[in-house]
DNA sequence: TGATTTTACTTGTACGTACAAGTAAAATTT
DNA sequence: AAATTTTACTTGTACGTACAAGTAAAATCA
């Protein structure tokens, strides 16, 4: 395991457990050094890295101080959505992982060596407060995740999944926004009017795995929760 | 100036002019050190950033490749419409900037000392092939930028004025995204019926300056042109 | 007491070194 | 000729050092 990975890993968790609050000054660069016994350089990535994913403020002479973070759904925040919002959260499968064709629904470019694949497909609909929020709509090649079919991963996070049992991490993403009249079978799920706006995310996932591109549509009701991000140098 | 600074400003701008093309290989980091003179934590800086900013991929073992950007309007993407779209690009001042109170339009949440201090504003269209797609909205203290209301910045994007005038960079940004039912003027200005869905996104720009925070509520109508980005680890 | 200077921190930039790990072509062996 | 090994690159991680620059409180001076 990297180092800079185990002091980020072990900062975020305590972070996102409360234990350093939204305005907590961090252990200073050089109190990293002496408590994991590494360099300035690497105790540095580590908080560069954070506060690149917005979990943090670097103020020079002063500290690295705990940033507050969105409470609106993630977009380009990689985690799952239960890290970005602090409200009542439900996520239920419309449809368990199966084997099917490659949508023409997927916006993004699906790449030829995966069209040449056989492709996994699965539905989920997030809830917050008991309110349908957003509808998730899941393709991958199924090709370099043997038994993804038999996983359950109902409980965590699809991506937290992917990470544990597969060691495959998020890289980056591509997304193109728009807003949409909402249709019969979306409207229906979202419980909205038809033709009512909705917001429609397309998203093409890289992974560490170069074989594994994860293409997602999803379809929100913003009317009350707005999705939203933060992005720092 | 910042040796890195300088350095991933050259690759930049040779990106931007095509003279690195999409595909190409930079010079590699041990290159870089013996052409400016500075040793590898300083010539990686300088790639590492430009991979932060999406335009390039790091590849080990092989170099850093020009990536492919977004043909979409940039919405992290920091620089001006301009760079993110290859489209015939218009851009009409429908309010040059004045003096006026702050909106309650704002949707971020409005600093206090931005509340106290005068509050300037200005409104520009954005046309693609000469059809309106994105109305734009701007709020910000004046207090630290004199001789804005003078400047013409008509010409060159408000950011590129924003550094070369005053050497503000932004350095980060936070945005909340909606789908809308089109109002009245907005609908009239893109030229759509009311009622028809509308992208509306609220930006929370932080500069290098402290004291200039700069507000955007953006209306796009994305039936031909979707709002994307790109984020890369 | 009150302003000034010093001190002791913090993060930022940049130097230099070493080896690990991935890539691809050239050289060697079979 | 084909498979294998070597070589020469590339980026990735991590070591260690030095000084600049910003912050804030403690020490000093007027």
């Amino acid at each position: 395991m990297l180092k800079y990975r185990i002091i980020k890993d072990n900062l975020q968790k305590k972070i996102q457990q409360g234990i350093f609050g939204v305005g907590d000054y961090l252990p200073s660069e050089n109190e990293l050094c002496s408590r994991y016994s590494v360099t300035r350089t690497t105790s540095r990535r580590a908080l560069d890295e954070l506060q690149k994913e917005g979990f943090i403020d670097k103020l020079q002479g002063k500290g690295s101080r705990v940033r507050e973070r969105r409470k609106s759904l993630g977009l380009l925040t990689v985690k799952g959505f239960s890290e970005a919002v602090g409200e009542n959260i439900k996520t239920v499968f419309l449809q368990i992982p199966i084997v099917t064709e490659w949508s023409e629904e997927i916006k993004m470019p699906v790449k030829i060596k995966d069209r040449s694949e056989k492709c996994i497909f699965f539905e989920r609909l997030r809830e917050i407060d008991d309110v349908p929020v957003m509808l998730e709509r899941n393709w991958f090649s199924g090709a370099c995740l043997p038994g993804i079919l038999d996983s359950d991963f109902a409980g965590s996070s699809f991506f937290k999944t992917l990470s544990q049992k597969y060691l495959i991490e998020i890289v980056g993403s591509s997304q193109e926004i728009r807003a949409e009249e909402s249709t019969g079978r979306v409207a229906a799920i979202l419980q909205i009017k038809a033709g009512t706006p909705v917001l429609h995310i397309s998203v093409m996932f890289e992974t560490s795995n170069p074989r594994l591109t994860i293409y997602s549509e999803l379809y929100c009701n913003t009317s009350r929760f707005p999705v939203g991000n933060s992005y720092y140098l």
